[in-house]
DNA sequence: ACTAAATGTATTATATACTTGACATTAATA
DNA sequence: TATTAATGTCAAGTATATAATACATTTAGT
């Protein structure tokens, strides 16, 4: 299922994929397919993307 | 750094590492990794973990 | 002290996260 | 319309998460 709060979270800080790539030291396509879904990124790629949004593990990555 | 507040929720089930491997369908090896510390699980594993031990990917895995 | 369970740790093998490069499509803008 | 940035996606390669097996050490119970 897609990552629609990753991906709006990303929006709220006007970053483009590769941006946010850049920031977190990965790939563009490994972002585009965290947002995409059907992925399973490490815990520190998600930390490290979390820490540039300003969220937390919960907000972006916590499923109910 | 060792994940201390992983260890000490599983102490809390009073569950053995070989449990929690059990529960989160990986080896004991896995679980015990993570409690040492210097390893990086996938997201889904985390919250596989969090699951299990009624816990929230913030209170197990962020760090400060 | 003895025993068994739990834990720490190493090695080799496998599954998969992630990269690189490339190309197509969609949105934005002149 | 044309042009560029952003996004979606695919294939092949590399890095690493995880498994399986094994053994040593520590902890808990008798």
């Amino acid at each position: 299922m897609k990552n629609l709060k990753l991906k709006s979270a990303r929006a709220a800080k006007d970053l483009s994929q590769q941006q946010l790539a850049d920031l977190t030291g990965v790939s563009r396509q490994t972002i585009n397919a965290i947002e995409k879904g059907d992925y399973n990124p490490t815990i520190r790629l998600c930390i490290a993307i979390c820490k540039v949004l300003d969220r937390t593990l919960d907000e972006l990555f916590w499923e109910v």
